[in-house]
DNA sequence: AGCAATTTAATGCAGATGCATTAAATCCCC
DNA sequence: GGGGATTTAATGCATCTGCATTAAATTGCT
């Protein structure tokens, strides 16, 4: 029931920590920022977007940060909030990782009925 | 692009999890042994069947057996084989969360505009 | 028959996730 | 203004997952 779009995840996953070295839930949360209007966004509006728990979200900003690709900074109106902001390292490592993202989703979308899962081997998909 | 589908898959592990204490993953493979002729298969048929790694599903499968839903048996044809065959509480169990799982995927698909996520907090759907 | 290559399932290990809890800041009602 | 309820983000902890490796059994080629 769920397998196509497990299979879809998966290889994303792959793929971009492969090739960009970024997680698939990082990526989305690259994309949310890169969105943003100066790619700036409070923790809570990404754990609105990005469909994590607030924990998993909160490592995971930790696990951008220490890669540099993202800076935490207070929030001056709402000293509780944290902002999340891109840094120039954060939006070059997403335009790169963007087409991949695309790649895969297009030839997910076109090999699915001829490829097999590459899940269990290590036949990571384009790799 | 991923978020509803993940809201319907992390809905059915907390409910699933909290009525029957069944994992999603759990019940896929309780599932597909249930359609089995003689709700028994061996570990690689499953493994082609519900899209975990390989490693994944030998410990799931671990699990199902200390909690006594399933039991591992020699294969005799092919000894490296290994055949998982249901138990009768495993044959009930399933049964019990088949509903459960009809249940939520009835709500998500009619609720999904009205809900909100219910992941970071605890407000479980239905729970 | 003999032996390398392959297949099958289990395990060590590291990483990501979610739940529950915690600490700080803000809100709101009196 | 004061104090409890609420919101926000971080952290401890247990669990699940995947990758790489391992061990056993089978297959296939000579």
């Amino acid at each position: 029931m769920h397998c196509r779009h497990a299979m879809i995840w998966a290889s994303l996953e792959r793929t971009l920590q492969d090739r960009h070295n970024v997680g698939a839930s990082e990526y989305e949360v690259l994309d949310r920022l890169a969105e943003a209007t100066h790619g700036k966004l409070r923790v809570q509006e990404l754990a609105d977007a990005v469909c994590l728990s607030q924990s998993a979200l909160s490592r995971l900003i930790a696990r951008l940060e220490s890669a540099g690709l993202v800076v935490r900074a207070m929030c001056d109106m709402d000293r509780r909030g944290i902002f999340v902001e891109m840094t120039g390292e954060g939006r070059s490592r997403h335009a790169e990782a963007r087409s991949t993202h695309l790649a895969v989703l297009g030839e997910m979308l076109t090999d699915q009925w001829v490829v097999p899962p590459s899940l269990s081997k290590s036949a990571g998909p384009k790799a």
